[in-house]
DNA sequence: TATTGTTATACTCTATAACTATA
DNA sequence: TATAGTTATAGAGTATAACAATA
């Protein structure tokens, strides 16, 4: 667990912040994949694309969900066709386009989502226990002007859109 | 774009943080791995594993590396053998041990690894572009709670040391 | 017996590109 | 001609477990 190891330059600064950042998100990552995997049998993409859905009752398009979750579409559907098999999400036609469906959950996969989601979360708490309000909002606003930079300058920041944020 | 929309708790804080941080973290690693595989036809964990060894002038033990790079032995095996096969690293013997070897950096290695950090150390500083040097620290700090938290719980924290901060 | 490292295997995730159907 | 989604493929990355050599 030395991976800040990599700093060495002489402006050190950024590199040591972005292998601290690394570091972090790869331990909370690790403990959250083997959670997912252990206890619900699911992975993290699955658990992800399940919880666009979940804010969206009247689902989402296969391309939204591609932006969202900046994977490439034959990823989606490929989770997608593992959901479905399961019962936990299902197409439904879009009136006006019949290239399109909307993913939507079913109620059965709502209520896994929401077993899911429980535990997760509590993991998450954790992992930031020992934080507290003021730190963790402090965190969460220089973080913000991290992603709006790296949104702006994203790959395909030509066809997306920027960011949203939720409430 | 849109991985904080996963949060949707009553109480959200710590979500909210951590779905920022995952976002932020894979803005930033895409980058990464697109310009190490376009520009100098490598990989992230090729590039960490010689970052390690950067650091380590004699040379680092397998389970060392296994370690520092968070992967099991097998997967290390496999990294340090394509470095191998290009001339980047080498295996040395270690006196009084013959089941174990050092893994050093070649000189070719390390020209070639000074080339990529000095590219790398650009994307990263344009990365964290929109924050100042007092911010910088700041997230530096608040996430060293972070690290510390989660390298106390980490799954295999009965065998290993605790994570060593570098000056 | 325990440890170091390797091998073999399988699985998830990913990007790319060709393809089908519809617009 | 363009778009929505699928299929096929290849490769990265990972974990697991059996194995050989040495301690």
């Amino acid at each position: 667990m030395d991976l800040e190891a990599r700093g060495h330059s002489e402006h050190p600064e950024a590199l040591r912040l972005w292998l601290r950042l690394l570091t972090c998100t790869q331990l909370i990552e690790k403990q959250v994949r083997t959670q997912l995997r252990e206890r619900f049998d699911t992975t993290l993409p699955r658990f992800d694309l399940m919880s666009q859905l979940e804010r969206s009752p009247d689902g989402l398009k296969m391309n939204e969900l591609s932006r969202r979750m900046m994977v490439t579409g034959g990823n989606v559907t490929g989770i997608t066709d593992q959901l479905v098999t399961e019962g936990l999400v299902e197409r439904l036609p879009v009136e006006g386009d019949r290239r399109s469906f909307r993913i939507r959950l079913t109620p059965l996969g709502r209520q896994s989502f929401d077993d899911m989601a429980r535990q997760h979360e509590a993991w998450i708490v954790q992992a930031f226990g020992s934080l507290n309000l003021a730190q963790i909002e402090n965190l969460h606003q220089l973080l913000g002007m991290v992603k709006q930079q790296n949104s702006q300058v994203s790959p395909d920041s030509a066809n997306n859109p920027p960011p949203e944020e939720n409430p």
